[in-house]
DNA sequence: CTTATGTGCAACTCCAGAGTTGCACATGAG
DNA sequence: CTCATGTGCAACTCTGGAGTTGCACATAAG
């Protein structure tokens, strides 16, 4: 789990991607569409759209001759979720330690 | 919000940093003793905990004539809260979308 | 049928950034 | 004081990946 987190924040860490994803949010479209409303040549929409498909934030379905993709959601909360989880585990052993440096003097 | 995001991304699509967050989040460290730890040079070292003090990850202190960095778990759960928010969002209109395909399909 | 539109594959350019080495300087430890 | 250790700055190499162009092919639209 943990470690394919690194995969996910890589495909995550592009900004023509974030606009691919925040487009896909609004609703389905093809790679042809987003390249005509994006500043990226298709080939490149279609690059990113493989990395995102590779780490389960986006699936495509072949409608007709086209080929539409969907942003996934529920894989950004998973993701979400898995950042709260380390996080809170850092404030908890970051307080400890602080407590037992206190303690000691 | 959403603008800093790639930024925080891109701090985390590392991995030898995703390696000095998990070493940090066991304890605060110092650069020169990351670099004992870590198969990387202590200049790389204090490159990646420049990146992820500039996304606030990580926090420095001087302690003589050390520089002690410590991980900030509760940057990580923010982050967390903004993609939870996002993919929710994301959800809701897609599901919103399928139902009016549906009645009207 | 003919054509416009959507895709797939491949080769190429270009640059950010990850990592290195080398050197100079400061300061706690002995 | 003397020396080991921790830092800072700079120049350099090198690879990954973002974006491009070009071409071939498939198929809905007219």
């Amino acid at each position: 789990m943990i470690e394919s987190l690194p995969k996910v924040f890589s495909a995550l860490a592009d900004d023509t991607r974030w606009r691919i994803l925040a487009r896909l949010g609004e609703g389905p479209a093809s790679a042809s569409a987003l390249a005509r409303e994006l500043p990226v040549s298709r080939q490149a929409i279609v690059k990113h759209l493989d990395v995102l498909r590779a780490v389960g934030l986006v699936e495509s379905q072949e409608r007709g001759r086209e080929v539409v993709y969907r942003a996934v959601g529920g894989r950004l909360s998973d993701v979400a979720r898995d950042l709260e989880r380390i996080g809170s585990v850092w404030e908890q052993r970051l307080s400890r330690i602080k407590h037992m440096a206190e303690r000691d003097g």
